[in-house]
DNA sequence: TTCTCTTTTAGAATCGTTCTAAATACCTTG
DNA sequence: CAAGGTATTTAGAACGATTCTAAAAGAGAA
């Protein structure tokens, strides 16, 4: 299930960016019915397969663009390199470390029942639970 | 509150490690009453600072070292760094995004109640939550 | 079309970290 | 203590992911 033209057109206009071949290229990859976790390098390589030319600054200025419009997240969990997942809604991860997988956990799944107190002078940001695995 | 040098040595022969210059020098100034968190490169101007000559090289040695043993254990906020954490209870950590700076948060301050089902070929590892906080 | 501003790009630069190979330190054993 | 063998340290090179740079290409407005 792939978004027509016309609802990437929606999307690039409500992100405030212009149209341009690359990032609508990139846009119909990235937004599709399941959400996915991938880092710039394996965008890249899956772009060339598909036969599009795009550079890899323009894949890393993209991802960044798309996350300051609040299309992307970054997920950290692994010194040195940057995980983006197109579910933005507030949720986990299982990180399966033996194969640098990462799957989406619900938000509901994880119940928090008690905070601690957040240092007087700050605000909470964001709140991400890990959960690593390894296979057995 | 310093460790005593055969409180050192103690600690270096239970990580199964030499006792050498460089790793006594470090475990001197890691191992306090107090847990810290900091980066190879913080440690290794705060080395030079005492007055102490150890490269780089064997401060990334002796922190992975150290880590093996169960001395300290590494946190990933950020993309591209790598914090250790002397505190190798389990526990979680605020991260004030504004300043880079980590603090634990006792783990009986983060109550979970609920946890997702586990990928039934995987086994938990660990579990890290992490609160990130701006300042107001 | 022309002008201006934005975007893309290849390649260089950067940053934290790891690797390499040589020098040094440590620890036996004779 | 000296010799020999292994472990450790080191400077500097190499690395991998990411960002930067400056030039070329593209988009939109007049």
């Amino acid at each position: 299930m792939v978004l027509t033209t016309s609802e990437i057109e929606k999307l690039l206009d409500n992100a405030k960016l212009r149209h341009t071949k690359q990032r609508t290229q990139l846009a119909k990859m990235l937004f599709k019915a399941e959400n996915r976790h991938f880092t710039a390098e394996q965008l890249h390589k899956e772009a060339q397969i598909a036969g599009h030319t795009i550079s890899l600054a323009t894949i890393y200025n993209s991802l960044h663009q798309f996350r300051r419009a609040g299309l992307l997240r970054q997920v950290i969990v692994e010194p040195g390199k940057v995980y983006f997942d197109t579910n933005t809604e507030p949720h986990h991860h299982f990180y399966i470390e033996d194969d640098g997988e990462l799957l989406d956990v619900e938000r509901n799944k994880v119940k928090i029942s008690t905070l601690p107190e957040i240092p007087k002078d700050c605000n909470i940001q964001e709140m991400d639970v890990i959960i690593r695995l390894r296979k057995k």
